[in-house]
RNA sequence: GGGUAGGUUGAGCAGGUGGUGAGCUCAGCUGACUGUAAAUCAGCCGUCUUCGACUGUAGAGGUUCGAUUCCUCUCCUGCCCA
């Protein structure tokens, strides 16, 4: 373990079983994060439409940043001549990198997978790139963020053969030894991830295979794809369990909808990321307590309330949906960003409550009515409530 | 007043010189989005009883087996001339 990464586990899951959630507090070079919590993705140096100011505000603590885009552009080694991502992005809290593994993926038409590491193509000039689990972590490295995340290679777990969910699972473990023994940088974590998709036994296996490994957080990866909720959860049930009496931090990858964090968070996860509640508010839906809003919907074109009542983020205090449904449909910029300045404020606030019920010990008796402020109804059913 | 070019589903168009015009782009309506090739994508967008059917090419007549197309008149619009 490198030592950049400390996991104080606040306050541990009660013994009568009834829940795996805990309170904790990351500690990481640039500083420290209470968790559960969520982490905004800024793939290319920047979560889009957002100034970092408004990140504070809404009070992320840690962000995502992405391997893969950042090597494409602007260059690792010119983001480390710069200063590091810290400096070159202006933001001075903790930062995790993911590995480019999810782009083997996403991409999955513009590349060649074998087992030392991923050939592709560059989605900007079809240019030819290499990354094995070396180049990946020496990358981050150069990049700087508190985390580095080994190279893994998720597959979607519902689609894929078993026998192909094995390789990529046997693969990944191979690439974590190669990416712990690659990382020199004493100043930054190295997390591995968990794959296994939705097979019990790979996903024990991969459990005990990773958990073996001195790395100083592990991630649960293959997850928040194709799956449904209840085969999501199975996985979960299965590594959480094996995990018992370790003291790292466990970040489920990609997690994003507020009903799917509280779901794993009741599972014992304590970190989480995905690019969700920002790309679903680029897109004109805004989340609420118990519902989502269509801010393209004729309806709101009139409305002179806020988005949400009491709402504290930057749209709220000052805009009504009425203006907002004129900037989505005027295509203005503003839009994008009061739009995921609230998405982001309302997953980090909800789970701030999240760890306030886990700190007064009342978190799996307040299920219920935490479930109900995460649930996101058809419109009608929100209309009904937040009018 | 004369000449000329036109009139296609909210807008702008495509097409159609006798036998299939419900096609495109905007606009509009709705939905999706989970380790970001996403300010993107998908569906709907004349009417209906919607896996289909019907109607629809400014209006009224005419020719024709059949007219959006050809003919006549009328209306409207742009431009030119007076």
């Amino acid at each position: 373990m490198s030592g950049a990464a400390r996991f104080e586990v606040l306050v541990p899951p009660p013994a009568d079983g009834s829940t795996l959630a805990r309170a904790g507090r990351l500690h990481l070079a640039h500083g420290v994060v209470e968790t559960p919590t969520f982490m905004p993705v800024g793939t290319n140096a920047t979560v889009k439409a957002l100034h970092p100011d408004d990140l504070v505000e809404a009070g992320a603590e840690i962000i995502l940043a992405n391997t893969y885009h950042l090597y494409l552009r602007p260059g690792h080694e010119r983001i480390a001549r710069l200063g590091g991502l810290h400096r070159f992005m202006s933001w001075d809290r903790p930062i995790l990198t993911d590995s480019g593994g999810f782009q083997v993926v996403s991409l999955d038409d513009l590349n060649a997978i074998d087992d030392d590491g991923v050939t592709f193509r560059s989605h900007h000039d079809g240019s030819r790139h290499r990354f094995t689990p070396e180049s990946s972590i020496a990358i981050q490295e150069a990049l700087g963020a508190d985390v580095a995340v080994a190279f893994d290679q998720p597959v979607p777990p519902a689609s894929t053969r078993l026998e192909d969910v094995a390789q990529a699972t046997e693969r990944t473990h191979r690439w974590a030894e190669r990416s712990l023994a690659a990382h020199r940088r004493t100043d930054q974590a190295l997390f591995g991830v968990i794959q296994g998709g939705l097979d019990p036994e790979l996903r024990r296996a991969s459990t005990a295979a990773i958990a073996a490994l001195p790395f100083d957080g592990l991630n649960i990866g293959g997850l928040a794809g194709d799956e449904t909720p209840a085969e999501r959860a199975a996985a979960l049930d299965i590594v959480v369990p094996l995990l018992a009496g370790d003291t790292r931090v466990r970040y489920l990858m990609g997690l994003g909808s507020p009903l799917d964090l509280l779901d794993a968070v009741h599972r014992g996860v304590d970190l989480f990321d995905s690019v969700l509640p920002a790309r679903v508010a680029r897109n004109g839906q805004v989340w609420v307590p118990g519902g989502r809003l269509n801010l393209r919907n004729e309806r709101f074109r009139d409305d002179p309330a806020p988005i949400q009542d009491g709402c504290r983020c930057l749209a709220c205090r000052r805009f009504s949906r009425a203006y907002l449904a004129h900037l989505f449909r005027a295509g203005e910029l503003l839009a994008y960003r009061l739009a995921t300045c609230h998405n982001l404020t309302f997953t980090l606030d909800f789970m701030a409550e999240v760890r306030a019920a886990l700190r007064a010990r009342t978190f799996p008796q307040r299920l219920p009515e935490l479930r109900a402020l995460a649930r996101q109804q058809r419109r009608d059913e929100a209309a009904v409530q937040t009018a």
